[in-house]
DNA sequence: ACAGTGTATGCGGATAGACGCATACATAGA
DNA sequence: TCTATGTATGCGTCTATCCGCATACACTGT
């Protein structure tokens, strides 16, 4: 399969499609993803893999959570391919929904790391799912 | 649906990609398309009728001839789509390789008008799919 | 009316994708 | 070792593509 056959493949479902749109703005750990898009989490988990069979996404394992960030480095086609979804996410819904769900998550306190390690404090203050239930 | 994701259903199978491939260059008649993919009439007319739902393709019928070509006007979203594919099919095979083979078909002498009416002469001269064979 | 060229569609089979459910696996901490 | 949290996978089901084959349809010219 080519590379561009791959990634359009990767790309052709709206659930990878938000997820990709997630990953614009940083890392995120998978429970995170499941927090916005509000899917059950063994679905969640079968995109991800297929993003990552794709060549879209990469992950590595921290703790017991696994963080997800879009593939680097960003060179040619795939670079291209990012600068056009992110284009296309912002006109659109449910990716400006997601979005700015993503961020009250982070603002109200996300599971996740790697917005808090830009910020001041890395300490070791991650509030659980349940906190935002 | 989200056009976002219609857009990249259509373009998530190689035929179709192929074909989008050959319509950057302009108008084509369906049998040119098929003549390029060495693929069965039905399925290339199929993956058009997939290309035209998915709103990336119009098509008009001249004669018995039908030509299609990408949707205009080139706004927003699918302009970008079609900026990022035309970008993605230079590197690759079998992309290359099939703007090579209908740029010989053309000069040898294709069914396309699209082509001839832009050169010089527009007359009745339209030699037939065996004439290539 | 008829034949020739080009295009679309009905049908069946094969394959891949997407989903829910349950469960296994990985890691951290008590 | 046991429990809690997060993640991955096996299984069955359903749906959507994808394809080949045959055939219908559209249009042209004789």
């Amino acid at each position: 399969m080519t590379e561009l056959e791959k990634y359009c493949k990767g790309i052709a479902d709206i659930n990878r499609l938000r997820i990709l749109n997630l990953l614009v703005r940083g890392e995120l750990c998978g429970c995170d993803i499941q927090y916005v898009l509000e899917s059950p989490q063994p679905n969640v988990s079968r995109h991800l893999q297929y993003l990552k069979n794709a060549g879209l996404v990469l992950d590595r394992r921290d703790g017991y959570r696994v963080y997800y960030r879009l593939a680097e480095p960003f060179t040619g086609m795939r670079k291209n391919l990012f600068a056009f979804l992110q284009l296309a996410f912002q006109g659109e819904e449910p990716f400006r929904g997601d979005t700015k769900r993503l961020k009250e998550a982070i603002r109200e306190g996300s599971c996740t790391l790697s917005e808090m390690s830009r910020s001041t404090a890395f300490v070791a203050l991650q509030p659980t799912q349940q906190a935002r239930a």
